[in-house]
DNA sequence: GAGGTCACG
DNA sequence: ACGTACGTGACCTCT
């Protein structure tokens, strides 16, 4: 069915500027309007189906109107430049889609809008006007219908002539002598002053226009009401005129050139990628063609007499790409759907059950003379292995790769690194197997093509990104750091730690008993029962019910954090409790029965390693995080002691560097004062309270000393003077005074950091010691607040990063140490500054010895490295 | 799914 | 004047 839409184009820009917060792009670009505007066409193309487009605009700032009436739009603000710029990017979107957009000098939008709305009417054919405008009420005819944004932005009211009535009682040509009458404030049409809404509507239900009006003036209510109207009676025919809209605007086109047949993908895609519309992006995804790819399938379940033969020749190869696709994200539980092959021209999907019986594959895979490319080697080694398949040589992972290349970016999924190094696509999981609970298991041939588009990928993907890593010297940091990572990791992973389960069940229920005391004793103090877990209702016991003063605030309501209750704890006995029943119960929840559900039937738990998560190159640690296994406080500490040797009459030995990030920093700086503490080998706060309170050794305070690590951490994370007072509880100034006196202390420190900050907004990103890199796209920002944390950044990633390039490559060397030395001692753990082993009995002294050395010989550094080594029974024992 | 809170380096 | 310390992950509540 023939059907018309027009688009009121600055009034939804307008209303979408407005209803969303400021995005911008990642190349500072302002979006929302342009988004908003897209998401708003993109659900009345979908609804109203229409077989005609027009998005009319404004054009200029004057229009015939002025000529009537200087003051015309007179108390409107100038449109922001942050919107005004988005217009150029919503008509690129209209041209994206095809989409027709138009705009006149002298004529507003509605104008046209008007005119074109007249000509649908006459000629039969359903229009749809869609504008926040409530002026354009006035076009509604039987064939006419209008959409008016109500709250947000793709939320819309329809007007037709029933609505018109039902809500203003009048008809839609009626809305001019409404504005006559009452004017419009934001357009600065005066009307009649003193007649509002409901006056105007009163008057016209009696009188019917602003001329039935006039020509009645005697007849009106009330003395006051007739004198105005008598005094302004030229304001309200000329406010009737100002908001008549114009019909009979000149077009050099006609019905037939709006004519629209849908959207073509491919067109609008690359336009959503440059403004990083990523939801919407996927959205239209899946209606992008795929690029055809040939797929081969073995679809035998045996080897014998069936085609693999025919394959054979590939694993000829120097290189081919392996991809492995898992029912989960977590390929330690996942179970393996397929493996796909591809050298570039020939792709062969291999279901598992005849990857597991195919004697030349399994040879390929082991083979340490055969390279893959690979999209995350770790999990498909893993997931590989976990189905009895070896495999060996992994000499590209795309998903390192990508992260090196740019470890900020927002997504490496497959099908993002694709789209953004290939301007390809390939459809992501979610799009090809569903989400949530319409996911679905595919088959055979749509099965087949999937995963053989991903090897293909695969092979397209290495030699672009090897260029890239290439071309930013980031090649040595790959091939030989984080690669060979990678197999440690997998390695340590795959072994697992062994936890004593009989002794986190007895410390959980100790627990728990604790917990249920507390409870008890919170509840009587609260004089009520509540749910001491949920911040709102906490906050209610604490602020409205007993009084207590409202220190800070939250978005949502009042503040319950740690350092909040530790200041009102004088005040009130239940606020002690309420900390430690915190304490309590996120021992419980996160640590006894958060390691209880990943815990195997071997006693085990293997978490996973993510090696392309963080902007600094350290790793993370996920179900479980073994990283942030209680250590500060006793109560939580015991929860080390159900980490095990697997092995009988074994020990964990743990070796830690010490203050790694200070004497990164020494090397980064070459601050004399700073390389002189670590070379004397002095306690590095002490030192630093010496300095920076200029006292003896002996006459430093303990005090002193915390005020001064305190003050190392901040230099450490790009100091502030308020995030120094907040850390210390003091106030701004003198937090600054401290800042002063470090930097007075330091000079070279104090240069550095300028330096750094300087270097990162000509360059645009920083470096780490082995080269990689992060970039800071908000470090020439003109909001304050994006660049100050862009400018801590820049301080803090050299020095957090270095340090993780530090210990990842201890690690590769000490994995290559323990297989020189002949040592059965196994990597366990990594956090962040440490390394954790288990170890026979009697390797314990040559391990020690071992790890210190590669430890602290990881890399050169114009300070030594030092590294502590603790031995014990379990993990708390090693301390 | 977001926000608040808290565990670690 | 502006308002946060840097980097993570997990659990809970509530919409």
């Amino acid at each position: 069915m023939d059907k018309l839409v027009l688009i009121d184009g600055n009034s939804i820009a307008f209303r979408a500027f407005y209803a969303l917060p400021l995005l911008t792009n990642s190349s500072g670009t302002y979006t929302n309007a342009a988004y908003g505007f897209t998401m708003m066409l993109m659900k009345v193309l979908e609804e109203e189906k229409p077989s005609r487009v027009l998005v009319a605009f404004d054009a200029g700032r004057t229009t015939f109107r002025h000529d009537q009436y200087k003051a015309y739009k007179g108390t409107r603000d100038k449109t922001p430049g942050e919107l005004s710029e988005q217009l150029p990017l919503i008509k690129e979107v209209l041209d994206a889609f095809g989409v027709r957009h138009f705009e006149l000098e002298q004529y507003e939008a509605d104008d046209i809008i008007g005119t074109l709305a007249k000509l649908g009417d006459r000629n039969g054919i359903p229009v749809t006007i869609v504008t926040g405008d409530k002026d354009l009420l006035q076009l509604v005819t039987d064939y006419v219908t209008l959409l008016m944004t109500r709250k947000g932005v793709t939320d819309a009211e329809r007007f037709d002539r029933q609505a018109i009535g039902d809500k203003y009682g009048l008809r839609p040509d009626q809305i001019v002598d409404l504005k006559g009458l009452m004017g419009d404030s934001s357009d600065n049409i005066p009307g009649i002053p003193g007649v509002g809404e409901k006056t105007a509507l009163k008057l016209l239900h009696q009188f019917e226009t602003v001329e039935g009006v006039l020509d009645h003036i005697p007849d009106l209510p009330g003395k006051k009401l007739k004198e105005r109207v008598e005094e302004h009676q030229e304001q309200a025919r000329l406010s009737k005129e100002l908001a008549t809209i114009y019909c009979e605007v000149p077009l050099d086109f006609s019905l037939e050139d709006l004519i629209y047949e849908g959207y073509d993908p491919v067109q609008v895609a690359p336009v959503f990628k440059q403004l990083e519309f990523k939801t919407l992006l996927e959205r239209i995804q899946k209606d992008v063609p795929q690029e055809k790819v040939e797929v081969k399938t073995i679809s035998s379940p045996t080897v014998t007499g069936d085609n693999t033969s025919e394959w054979e020749s590939l694993f000829e190869e120097e290189e081919l790409s392996l991809f492995v696709e898992k029912t989960a994200p977590n390929y330690h539980r996942a179970d393996v759907l397929g493996v796909a092959l591809s050298d570039g021209k020939r792709q062969v999907y291999i279901p598992l059950a005849v990857a597991r019986d195919w004697r030349a594959f399994k040879d390929w895979l082991a083979d340490p003379e055969k390279k893959k490319i690979a999209y995350d080697a770790k999990g498909t080694s893993i997931a590989l292995s976990r189905h009895g398949l070896d495999s060996a040589c992994y000499g590209f992972d795309v998903l390192l790769a990508s992260y090196l290349i740019n470890a900020s970016e927002s997504g490496h999924e497959l099908s993002d690194i694709v789209e953004r190094k290939l301007d390809g696509f390939l459809p992501d999981d979610d799009s090809v197997y569903g989400k949530g609970a319409k996911r679905k298991q595919l088959e055979g041939e749509e099965l087949a093509a999937h995963l053989a588009r991903k090897a293909n990928a695969l092979v397209a993907l290495k030699p672009v990104l090897a260029d890239e890593l290439e071309s930013y010297q980031l090649d040595a940091l790959f091939y030989e750091l984080e690669m060979p990572v990678t197999r440690v990791l997998a390695e340590m992973e795959w072994h697992g730690v062994k936890v004593d389960e009989e002794r986190l069940r007895a410390l959980g229920d100790e627990l728990q008993e604790r917990l249920d005391e507390l409870t008890e004793t919170i509840h009587d103090l609260a004089g009520t029962p509540f749910n001491i877990n949920s911040p709102k209702q906490l906050g209610e016991i604490l602020y409205d019910k007993l009084g207590l003063p409202v220190l800070k605030k939250t978005k949502t309501g009042y503040s319950t954090s740690a350092d909040v209750l530790e200041k009102l704890a004088p005040q009130h006995e239940i606020v002690e409790q309420i900390l430690h029943y915190r304490q309590v119960g996120k021992l419980i929840s996160t640590y006894v029965e958060g390691l209880l559900k990943e815990m195997t039937e071997t006693g085990k738990i293997h978490t996973r390693f993510q090696q392309a998560i963080t902007a600094t190159g350290r790793l993370s640690s996920t179900d479980p995080n073994l990283q942030n296994i209680p250590v500060r406080l006793e109560e939580g500490r015991r929860i080390r002691q159900v980490f095990v040797p697997s092995e009988a009459d074994w020990v964990i030995v743990s070796a830690d560097y010490s203050q790694i990030e200070l004497r990164v920093l020494a090397h980064l700086s070459q601050d004399e004062g700073l390389m002189e503490a670590f070379r004397t080998d002095m306690d590095v706060h002490t030192k630093t309270a010496m300095d920076v309170f200029g006292v003896k050794e002996s006459d430093v305070t303990s005090l002193m000393r915390r005020h001064a690590k305190a003050v190392n951490f901040g230099i450490v994370y790009g100091i502030s003077d308020y995030g120094l007072s907040q850390n210390l509880n003091i106030s701004r100034k003198e937090a600054a005074a401290f800042i002063q006196r470090y930097f007075d202390s330091y000079p070279g420190v104090k240069r550095y950091m300028d330096e750094i900050v300087q270097q990162a907004k000509k360059e645009g990103y920083v470096s780490t010691m082995l080269n990689r890199r992060r970039y800071l796209p908000d470090i020439n920002s003109r909001h304050f607040n994006r660049r100050s944390f862009a400018e801590r950044t820049a301080m803090n990633t050299p020095i957090q990063g270095s340090a993780a390039d530090i210990i990842k490559q201890a690690m590769v060397h000490m994995q290559q140490a323990l297989k020189e030395d002949g040592l059965d001692s196994r990597l366990l753990l990594q956090v962040h500054d440490e390394l954790i082993f288990e170890a026979p009995r009697d390797e314990v002294d040559a391990l020690s010895a071992r790890v210190v050395d590669v430890m602290e010989g990881a890399v050169e550094l114009s300070v030594p490295l030092k590294v502590d080594v603790n031995v014990g029974k379990t993990w708390y024992e090693a301390k």
